[in-house]
DNA sequence: TCTGGGGTCCTAGGACCC
DNA sequence: TCTGGGGTCCTAGGACCC
């Protein structure tokens, strides 16, 4: 039997830029941009929430509900530092962690009671030295899977501890809503909804085989969630195995929707550059390259394209990207957002060509000096400029529309 | 009042192969 | 001149999480 914590920092965002500024305190605070921007809310404090404003919510809908909120753009490098900060805490425990995103992990705490006592004492011992070392609040779920922890520190909140002791995991989770269960959001509570499953109870009545007919493997899994079980998916996977991501990813969406075949491609060559230089520094190379195209009104497609080769340079990447936006951008047709994503990675490079294999190791002599360069001064500021000129100006040429921005009256 | 950015996993159809 | 069955890869889309 398993000993799982599972621990959610409270209001995370928020609470750091309370630390950095102790006057937000008790105020309405709201991490993600300004009121009158495009974009939503990533973090409100729990002053914020006693107006309906929640994370996700869209930030005019948030100015709306609470015009006299503080709206703050947010620090998201002092996140990760405190988000490290309380990764050490964690191991300092268990060497078993899965920081399962900025402000939530899973630890392993089985065979740790020698050293800090029965669970809910370890807990406390962890908590106490979270607060110790971030001066921020925390909450801890304990359990004997990963899924009844991540309920368990979710219904402890705030800054408090709660364990689930084991073989009263069916009957605690029972009377829940069945929302509560990771996986389980709009869509599915609604097909539930529409069978008469509300609570975690109802579900845990169903048979296992009507499950599976009306979902699929999915609804497998969930027939074990409602049991309080680990089933099936990234909640089955050992704590601490493998965490190398399996995609990376950039995207931007414009203040003000953008037809200009220039700032378009422009655009798409620096989200490429950041998903290169994040893919090198994995020592990656990946095989597949996907363009993200969301349109005025926000119809959105995906376009992809697997390489023959896998790739960690910049141009190879570029040029598929810049290929897939050419056949599948209507011209004319304005674009809210942009983005570019690989995936199918591998650690090793392919066999160079004898075609391009001294282009390659040009490029990339030039791409670690760059790499060095923007980790010394930060993103955003050094492009290869010149050389991409090089490369891409005949295709930028060839490619162009004669009219790139449509007038009405020409 | 329109709807960010970074991910994971699953499904489903078609290509292609044996 | 009608049409199998299994396996894998590729692509597009969607649900969901923080």
């Amino acid at each position: 039997m398993k000993t799982i914590f599972h621990i959610d920092m409270d209001a995370f965002f928020v609470s750091v830029e309370e630390l950095l500024d102790p006057s937000l305190k008790g105020k309405p605070v709201i991490v993600g941009g300004k009121g009158t921007e495009r974009g939503v809310v990533s973090a409100a404090s729990y002053e914020a929430r006693k107006y309906g404003i929640h994370s996700a919510m869209p930030l005019r809908t948030a100015h709306q509900l609470c015009p006299h909120a503080i709206f703050l753009d947010g620090h998201m490098h002092l996140y990760k530092e405190y988000s490290d900060k309380v990764e050490t805490v964690l191991r300092s425990f268990s060497p078993l962690v899965d920081m399962a995103s900025i402000d939530e992990a899973y630890m392993d705490m089985t065979g740790c009671e020698r050293l800090w006592g029965p669970p809910l004492q370890a807990a406390h011992r962890l908590h106490e030295a979270i607060t110790a070392k971030t001066n921020l609040n925390s909450s801890i779920g304990i359990s004997t899977s990963r899924l009844v922890s991540k309920i368990a520190s979710d219904q402890a909140k705030r800054n408090g501890i709660l364990w689930i002791v084991p073989g009263t995991e069916a009957n605690w989770l029972a009377p829940l809503e069945v929302k509560r269960i990771p996986g389980v959001g709009k869509v599915t509570e609604k097909q539930l909804a529409t069978i008469g499953i509300k609570r975690i109870r109802d579900l845990a009545q169903l048979d296992e085989r009507f499950l599976l007919d009306r979902f699929g493997k999915w609804g497998l899994a969930l027939a074990g969630k409602a049991q309080g079980k680990d089933a099936g998916g990234w909640f089955d996977s050992e704590i601490g195995s493998n965490d190398d991501p399996k995609s990376i990813s950039h995207e931007h969406t414009f203040t003000e929707d953008t037809a200009d075949y220039k700032q378009l491609r422009a655009t798409l060559v620096r989200l490429c550059e950041k998903v290169m230089k994040r893919l090198r520094d994995h020592g990656f190379h990946a095989r597949t390259v996907q363009l993200k195209l969301r349109f005025e009104g926000f119809e959105t497609i995906t376009r992809a394209k697997s390489l023959g080769d896998p790739t960690d340079i910049d141009r190879d990447v570029i040029e598929a990207i810049l290929n897939l936006f050419d056949t599948n951008w209507p011209k004319g047709r304005k674009v809210r957002l942009l983005g570019v994503h690989v995936s199918q990675f591998t650690d090793q490079a392919p066999q160079p060509s004898l075609l391009t294999g001294e282009a390659d190791s040009k490029w990339r002599a030039a791409l670690k000096a760059t790499d060095k360069l923007k980790d010394k001064y930060g993103e955003g500021t050094l492009h290869l400029g010149g050389a991409l000129k090089g490369v891409y100006k005949d295709r930028v040429h060839e490619a162009a529309p004669k009219d790139p921005i449509k007038k009405p009256n020409q």
